[in-house]
DNA sequence: ATGATAAGTAATCAACTGTTGACTTATATA
DNA sequence: TATATAAGTCAACAGTTGATTACTTATCAT
């Protein structure tokens, strides 16, 4: 039955309901599988208005996902130590199933639809801000090969949920891999 | 119009243009968008064949893929120069369009029928034959480093087509990405 | 030549996709 | 209180998808 008081509307609200649901149901599933009524339904409100507040799938992606990528983290400290502390990071977070725009971007990353948007956002988002941070005249490379190791990392660490660790703990893994990106940092 | 010969019967055959026709469709457009239509096209052969022949896509994707996984190009030579001989052939296959295995799983990465398949794949056929090429006791996290590095470099540059690559050439690339690979091998 | 068997075909199922247009209903202003 | 407008609903469209069924036809051994 429906409810006795019958919802108050609000447009404001609704919408953030449609980003909250997409933004999860996009990490969850990806761009192709996250179905439109799924997330609907999660927001507890009709289909049609997905189109009516985004215009299209690839409209409320672009406003649920995109604007969530702030690789702030990535750059807030001292890039003495940039290796160690992301590679803390990356190893703490294997496993934790709340949303995570990387991941979700990772997700999406095979969809036709979708690269466009994530290519500009790679691109200008994460490599080239990171790039900046970087000395050396191979910047952007250098840049480009740390993103790349740690998108490969989280694909296959929580995406794929490759066993990358051995024995015990994830100690060496977080040595081993912080040491790899510093080099990247100070130049290889 | 049908041909004047009614074309010859031939099982052997049938399967393998399946076989060739689900290869190039699974590479092109990962796992759940290359539909089993496009590919009985392809093969020039009937829809239910597919299903017949492979029991189903499922089952058409792991005959077709998963053996073509041989990473002997990687493990065959000196692991001297691994960084380099493996930098300089993934740099050269940026571009490319014909068939590679690897971004074949890459594309399928994200579908959630293929996962499955690909952890296995990825833990048994990759990372531990290349664990066993390597001295030391993080044999298993280093060999795991190599493999999220190189899927995320063929991810960004043949996936979603992004630009890590500044001024002209590759050649920075490819010295920058053979030593941090080499450094892995060599215990970092 | 005649059956048995394997190979290939055609139609259809049920489920699902994103999107749209016409509709109803609540809310706030005049 | 009447009314314009925004908010929300509903049903349907037109297209997919993988898979199954009953069927026809070619091939080969007897």
């Amino acid at each position: 039955m429906p409810p006795a008081t019958p919802k108050r509307r609000n447009a404001e609200k609704t919408q953030q309901a449609i980003l909250d649901a997409a933004r999860q149901t996009f990490f969850e599933k990806g761009y192709d599988a996250a179905g439109t009524r799924e997330m609907a339904d999660r927001a507890n409100v009709n289909v049609a208005l997905i189109n009516r507040y985004f215009g299209s799938k690839e409209g409320l992606f672009k406003k649920a996902i995109l604007p969530e990528l702030n690789i702030e983290f990535l750059l807030a400290g001292d890039m003495a130590d940039f290796g160690q502390r992301v590679a803390n990071m990356f190893a703490a977070k294997t496993g934790e199933k709340e949303f995570d725009p990387l991941v979700a971007l990772l997700r999406a990353s095979t969809s036709k639809e979708a690269i466009p948007l994530l290519r500009q956002t790679v691109e200008d988002q994460i490599i080239k801000p990171l790039a900046l941070r970087l000395n050396g005249n191979t910047a952007h490379e250098r840049a480009s090969l740390i993103v790349t190791q740690l998108a490969g990392y989280d694909l296959l660490n929580r995406v794929v949920d490759v066993q990358t660790t051995s024995t015990g703990g994830t100690e060496d893994m977080v040595r081993l891999l912080g040491k790899t990106l510093q080099d990247l940092v100070d130049r290889v």
